[in-house]
DNA sequence: CAGACTAACCCACCTAGGGGTGTGCCACGA
DNA sequence: TCGTGGCACACCCCTAGGTGGGTTAGTCTG
């Protein structure tokens, strides 16, 4: 395996291709030093790539078992966290696992490639979680109709059929919480029941596009 | 408006194409008798038809207003209420409203035909309820799983996003009877949940293919 | 600095939904 | 005849889900 020189090749894992191509459309101004590998295809990784970027939006598994199949997988070199939840439990889990990085969603695109060659070089970046609520960058489904990223990734749980117990502990969040963000996005999307969300979401965008994990379980 | 010379011209009223299909697959052998206007496309209706039959499957408002909707049209000459439904108010209230006919899915292919033409010809026919249950003939989404007819009306009206006090208005079935059969078809499915029930339901085709009552509003 | 806004969270209350158990009727097949 | 399955229905119990009302802490902006 001999060092490569070129742009840094980056995997993101997740499975709706707008938050995907949110990231990948931030990229694209410095594709000459991180360019974005696509995964769109059903078929099993077959190159290596230098970073897998696990986006935690609406991943149906405990993050926990998702970057450990990651970590597993020599194709990725490095594996990095990129996300808006800054859970200390979460934080530690990741850290623990041995990611090699964890990215805050309010990094603006010039500050996430400067972390993605510092991590590519051999560090270990920890974003700091100031700032991160309000600033979030990228896409996700149902920002056009209003949804923040947060109302958006508990209306893609529900459309994957979570229950709120499940919701809550996929997003490091209580019950009540679950419950409170429920109610906003109903009133935004203009459903009275959980039914009608989720009907809602299956027009909107809101079933996962791909199952993307699955290409890194087993390893090569 | 001349009298038309050959097979009785029928318009199969529902929203979903495989109980559209399965009707008209009945007819097929009788094609020299009556034949099924095709309502497959976006466009209001032009021509009119020598009978509407209301299928009754999962309509998703009130029976009495679809029908009504079919009687004020005078491009449908005769209007013919065809189920397995024989509630006694759903019977009265459909000859309230001047249906020519009320027909059981239990009746054969032959029968069927049969008594579309004796309404053709002036008479008005109204099933027996009699054995009607059990021997439904024709199709409906979930029949290849192992739902009965009514599992499957009951899980469509769920999958269009109703409560179960809507699907019980829907169905003339009182609210503990409509809990007794989402019981059952969730143990066929293998469903936990509402939320999950509605998935199953849109990925196996329980969503409506069309809206076919809006081709029937406003008349000419 | 103060105020506005947002995210995260709480509690109380009520009903919609689902599990369990059971009844009765009918039709059909072994 | 008995068993099974479908239809229709009842009652009991419990929790998942939703509504309403609120608090706290952090961030940002004028």
């Amino acid at each position: 395996m001999s060092t490569r020189r070129g742009p840094i090749q980056v995997a993101i894992v997740d499975d709706y291709d707008v938050v995907v191509i949110g990231v990948a459309n931030m990229l694209e101004p410095y594709r000459d030093r991180v360019v974005v590998a696509e995964l769109d295809t059903n078929k099993p990784l077959v190159d290596d790539v230098d970073i897998a970027l696990y986006d935690s939006f609406a991943q149906p598994e405990s993050d926990h078992d998702e970057i450990r199949t990651l970590i597993d997988n020599p194709l990725a070199r490095r594996v990095v966290v990129y996300t808006g939840n800054f859970h200390p439990e979460l934080v530690s889990m990741a850290r623990d696992l041995g990611v090699h990085g964890y990215l805050s969603k309010a990094l603006s695109g010039r500050e996430l490639v400067a972390a993605l060659e510092a991590i590519h070089a051999g560090e270990t970046v920890i974003s700091s979680s100031a700032a991160q609520a309000r600033n979030t960058v990228g896409d996700w489904p149902g920002r056009g109709e209003g949804l923040s990223d947060r109302e958006s990734e508990i209306l893609a749980l529900i459309t994957q059929g979570k229950n709120n117990a499940e919701v809550a502990a996929l997003t490091y969040l209580s019950p009540n919480t679950v419950k409170s963000y429920i109610r906003g996005l109903y009133r935004k999307i203009d459903v009275d029941s959980r039914t009608q969300a989720v009907l809602w979401g299956v027009r909107n965008g809101f079933l996962p596009d791909h199952r993307r994990i699955e290409h890194w379980r087993g390893g090569p």
